[in-house]
RNA sequence: GGCUGGAUGGCAGAGUGGUUAUGCAGCGGACUGCAACUCCGUGGACGCCGGUUCGAUUCCGACUCCAGCCUCCA
C-alpha cells in the first residue's frame, strides 16, 4: 500500500487514485531561458523515480511536465541576446532534454508549453472574469482577486492577514488587494503578444499551469508536484485559479521536493551559487550524479559538495562491482516473493524512501559477492533482482564494465595504452621486478585507473 | 515578524518506545609479491532542558541552532 506525504494535509496519506488503477500526475517544469542547474536535476530526478515507481506498482500513469516558455525573464534574456524568444527557448529546450537524458530521466507523456496553450489560458481567465474572481485594472492588466477565494492559503498554511502584514511596500499598481496577482499582462511595444478579449498581451506567471493541467488531465487529477519553492505563491495561486474557475477540486495530492544547498544555502540563480547540470556532468559520471540525487529523501534538502558526489560514485561503484564477472546476458526470472523485493517495496511505499530502498540494494550486493564463490546460480538470481530494483530507481542498467571503465570527463586516457602498460607490468611481475610493476600501477593510479590482479589476469577500472 | 521543515556516530543518510540501517572513511584478520577487489570481525550516535513511561534517540513541552517560503525560483 503506497503512502505519500501530501503537502495539503501535512501528513502521509494512503494513496487512492481517482480512477482505480490510473494515476494522473502534473509536475511543474522549468521556465526556460538558461542552462538547467543541479537544483532542477534534483526535483526532476525525484519525480522521475516517483513516475517509475508508480508504473512499477502497476498503475497506468499519465505523466505531464510542462515548459513555461513565455515570461518576463525570457523576454529580458532574449532582448539581451538580440534574439527572438522562440530562438532562445528552443535552444535551451534542446539543452534541457540532453541534460535530462544524460541523467536517465524517462520522458513525460506530454510536455505542454505555455505558448501552445494560449487559448486554454484565455478561456480560464474569461471564466474567472465571468465568475467575478478576476477584474481588469486601469492599466488594462487582468488581475485575480485573492480575497474572493476563501480557501486561499490552504496549501502554504498562510492566512491573508499575515501575508498582507508581510507585504513589501512600494508596490504601486491598481490592484484591489496587495495579494492580487496578474493573469493577463498588456503588451508593451515590441513585446511578444497574443490577442485576447482584453487586448494584445501575454499570460501572467501562474495561469499557464492551471491551463495546461486542465488541458492534459482535466479539472481534477491525482498528483501535482514541483519544487518546494513553488508551494507559495505559485501552487497556491494555481489552486485559487483552478478551483475558482472549475468550481471543484483540483489536485488531490501535492508533492514538494527539497532544495539543493551549497554551503548551507539554497542553490539559486539570484544567489548565483548554482552549478549547471553540464558543469557537474563534466566532473562526475552521470549515473553517479543521479545516484547522488536519490541518496537522500526527496523532501529533505540536499547538500551539493565534491565530497558527497565522490561518495555517491564510490557507492555506485560497489554495486556495479558486485555485478562484475557474472554472465548477465541470460538472467533468471525474478521471483515475486523475494524478501529483498518485499523490503524494497516497503521502503518505496513509505513516501518513496529511496535511501532505505537503496540499503536493500547493498544487502543484495553483499549477498551476491558471497554467493559468487559458492553458489553461482544464486548469485545470478540475486543479480537479476539487483538489476530489476536498480531499474526502478533508474540506475544499474548499463554493463558493469561500461560503468567501471567510464570516466567522468570526456577526456579518457587511451584504453589501448592502458592495456600496453598492464602487459608491461605483468612482464615485470613475471620477472619479479616489483619496483617497475608498482611504478606502472602508481602511474595509472595517478590517472584515475585502478588495477586489480585477479587469478591469471589483470583488470582495470576508472574511479 | 508570520508560516513550514530539520538537528542521528569522522562524513553522508534511513529508522525505531526496549534488539545490526546502509554507503564512504577507520581499526583487526583472511586473500595478495605488495596492493586492489572481496569476505569475516570491530569501535563509534541520536542538539539542550524538563515531562510521560518499568524504559525515550524515538511521544509531549520549552529552549538553542540551521534551512526554506513570505520578491524571481525546481
Amino acid at each position: 500500500m503506497l503512502n505519500i506525504y501530501n503537502s495539503l494535509s501535512q501528513s502521509k496519506e494512503t494513496f487512492k487514485p481517482i480512477k482505480p488503477g490510473k494515476v494522473s500526475m502534473y509536475v511543474c517544469g522549468i521556465t526556460i531561458y538558461d542552462y538547467s542547474h543541479i537544483g532542477h536535476a534534483r526535483t526532476f530526478v525525484s519525480f522521475d523515480v516517483i513516475a517509475r515507481y508508480l508504473r512499477y506498482s502497476g498503475y497506468d500513469l499519465t505523466f505531464i511536465r510542462n515548459i513555461t516558455d513565455i515570461d518576463d525573464k525570457i523576454i529580458a534574456r532574449a532582448n539581451e541576446n538580440k534574439e527572438s524568444i522562440h530562438e532562445l527557448t528552443a535552444r535551451f529546450e534542446k539543452i534541457m532534454h540532453e541534460d535530462f537524458d544524460s541523467l536517465g530521466m524517462i520522458k513525460p507523456d506530454i510536455e505542454p508549453k505555455a505558448t501552445e496553450s494560449i487559448n486554454e489560458i484565455i478561456e480560464i481567465i474569461q471564466t474567472l472574469m465571468d465568475k467575478g474572481f478576476a477584474y481588469q485594472g486601469e492599466d488594462g492588466d487582468i488581475y485575480y482577486h485573492v480575497p474572493k477565494f476563501e480557501d486561499y492559503g490552504k496549501l502554504s498554511k498562510q492566512n491573508l492577514e499575515a501575508l498582507q502584514a508581510g507585504e513589501r511596500v512600494g508596490v504601486a499598481s491598481d490592484k484591489k488587494s496587495p495579494m492580487d496577482f496578474v493573469l493577463w499582462k498588456m503588451a508593451k511595444p515590441e513585446e511578444p503578444s497574443w490577442s485576447s478579449p482584453w487586448g494584445e498581451g501575454r499570460p501572467g506567471w501562474h495561469i499557464e499551469c492551471s491551463a495546461m493541467s486542465k488541458k492534459c488531465l482535466g479539472d481534477h487529477f491525482d498528483i501535482h508536484g514541483g519544487g518546494s519553492d513553488l508551494q507559495f505563491p505559485h501552487h497556491e495561486n494555481e489552486i485559487a485559479q483552478s478551483e475558482a474557475a472549475n468550481g471543484c477540486c483540483f489536485a488531490n495530492t501535492w508533492i514538494h521536493t527539497g532544495m539543493v544547498q551549497v554551503d548551507k544555502e539554497k542553490m539559486s540563480k539570484s544567489l548565483n551559487n548554482f552549478f549547471t547540470i553540464r558543469e557537474v556532468l563534466a566532473l562526475y559520471r552521470s549515473e553517479s550524479v543521479r545516484y547522488f540525487m536519490l541518496s537522500s529523501h526527496y523532501r529533505s534538502q540536499l547538500n551539493y559538495s565534491e565530497e558527497n558526489l565522490k561518495a555517491a560514485d564510490a557507492s555506485l561503484e560497489r554495486l556495479y562491482l558486485s555485478l562484475r564477472d557474472l554472465d548477465l546476458s541470460n538472467l533468471p526470472e525474478v521471483s515475486t516473493d523475494s524478501d529483498y523485493l518485499a523490503k524494497f517495496k516497503q521502503a518505496m511505499d513509505d513516501d518513496f524512501n529511496t535511501p532505505e530502498a537503496m540499503a536493500v540494494l547493498f544487502e543484495l550486493a553483499k549477498e551476491i559477492n558471497r554467493a559468487k564463490s559458492t553458489d553461482l546460480e544464486r548469485a545470478l538470481l540475486l543479480a537479476a533482482e539487483l538489476i530489476e530494483l536498480g531499474g526502478v530507481l533508474g540506475i544499474l542498467q548499463q554493463s558493469p564494465e561500461a560503468f567501471l571503465k567510464s570516466s567522468s570527463s570526456g577526456e579518457d586516457s587511451d584504453d589501448s595504452r592502458i592495456g600496453q602498460l598492464i602487459a608491461e607490468r605483468n612482464q615485470a611481475r613475471a620477472d619479479k621486478n616489483w619496483a617497475r610493476a608498482d611504478e606502472i600501477r602508481d602511474q595509472l593510479q595517478a590517472e584515475g585507473v585502478v588495477l586489480e590482479d585477479k587469478a591469471g589476469e589483470t583488470v582495470w577500472r576508472r574511479e
